[in-house]
DNA sequence: ACGCATGCGAGACAATGTATCGCAAGCGTG
DNA sequence: CACGCTTGCGATACATTGTCTCGCATGCGT
């Protein structure tokens, strides 16, 4: 594909490095001319994203709002992709995630985390569309991780463990916001919300078939009532705080084996 | 933006009735001399997905391999956008994660449905990348929930407890598919793995610091081994099922303040 | 066998992400 | 203080995408 691969030791090596494979240690603009920094940038892709979704979320779009071209935009964001974009800007949310007072009962903490976690997934709804595509983790995704595993520091575990325990969180954390957010019918991507409303008729029609007698009992997909909302986030991260309570507060036993 | 919006309750109704809201009940293309079915489309975009990506499933593509023009694909597979081509590829996969023969002890079965589950998210990863957007729900859809829901039929429980219960384990298999082909570094979608190796550098030098002392003491992110995967999975799923069982099997407490 | 309504699909179109490379801006030198 | 070169910004161009628009062939009713 690429006509001249030049030999990765080859003697002229300044010849055209490609700027980094990574964008978090890339220099920055750092010419006195830059009106946009890094910074103005993902700030302002976020609340683009925030109130209408990723999808509207163009280069183009994004460079109008601060009034650039849109090649501007991959300058001065030191960005080679859009994509890259969409890591900055993931990076960003995750200092959201980060928790002032920790709690020192590792229960406590970890509860503590995960509600913030949900705060900032709904505050950027667009986050959950990201985690499909793999976004690499950053300097505030590795902070956040970091207090994550302060929260279990107490406790002496093995770390494969305390690994498997902080997944196992956030996943549910993750996975509670991506059904909430698809069941209340909050149109993240908007103009859905015509289909959501005949998908209850339709969903009503399968029931009155009698086929699916138990969901008959729990009536249509009845989106969860927003107060409901927190309570069923709480109710399941308990259930999975007190599983992981028993194999976390017993003695270490290791058992390795499948 | 529409000209002639026509009264709803117009003299005629008949104009140009849109076909149908919901892509599931609308009548199949019915002509003798119909080439493609709906099932041959979506069975031809499956394994486009699943091999090359959400993002190779072009439209075009897909009519390449199906030898037939871009638009035959929108009249025969009856949708009106791409989108609905999602939703329908997603209601196949749904029909994927029923199973079977369920286990009557409701710990039995919800383990094994949500086994199937991950083994269907791991076969089609790109379903991973549409939980973001919001699918609708359909019939095959529907049926796997109604298993859910049947695998607890055996407890004596409020329904809003259910719907609770198969939102928290469902929500925990999804975030740990999730999670977990992220952090394999399987290129999802391809290209980025020059980049998952950089990271890790990245993040050594990151934990070098010094400002990292939990995440020094796992190593850096550490991709987690194949081997492990499933045991990971499997702990996780038996924290939860165990915190589960400790408000499912007790006395019907209805503690329903907040 | 004939004419018409139907609905398929070839082409057109707008929008997007991004490669390219001319040109002006800044710095070092005389 | 003036000049020339290098750097890197960004105007333009382009390939690719999803989807609209009707013209026209197709199959049916009579």
């Amino acid at each position: 594909m690429n006509p001249s691969r030049p030999d990765p030791a080859a003697p002229r090596p300044d010849t055209e490095e490609p700027p980094s494979p990574l964008v978090w240690d890339r220099p920055p603009p750092d010419r006195r001319r830059a009106p946009l920094t890094r910074e103005i940038i993902v700030s302002a892709a976020i609340p683009i994203a925030d109130s209408e979704g990723l999808a509207a979320l163009t280069v183009r779009r994004l460079a109008a709002e601060l009034d650039a071209r849109p090649m501007s935009v991959y300058s001065y964001a030191r960005i080679t992709s859009k994509e890259e974009l969409f890591d900055l800007m993931t990076d960003q949310v995750c200092a959201e995630m980060i928790v002032d007072d920790l709690p020192g009962d590792w229960r406590e903490a970890l509860r503590a985390i995960a509600g913030r976690v949900r705060e900032v997934l709904l505050r950027h709804p667009w986050w959950v569309e990201l985690i499909g595509h793999n976004v690499l983790i950053g300097p505030n995704g590795t902070r956040h991780r970091e207090q994550t595993l302060a929260a279990l520091s107490g406790l002496r575990l093995d770390p494969s463990t305390k690994l498997a325990v902080i997944v196992a969180v956030e996943t549910y954390v993750v996975g509670q916001a991506t059904f909430v957010m698809d069941e209340e019918g909050s149109p993240r991507v908007p103009g859905r919300t015509a289909e959501q409303e005949a998908l209850a008729q339709y969903q009503a029609s399968l029931i009155a078939t009698g086929a699916f007698p138990h969901l008959a009992g729990i009536g249509p997909v009845q989106p969860i009532p927003v107060r409901d909302r927190e309570r069923y986030f709480l109710l399941g991260l308990d259930w999975l705080l007190s599983g992981i309570a028993v194999t976390v507060e017993s003695p270490p036993d290791d058992a390795a084996s499948s």
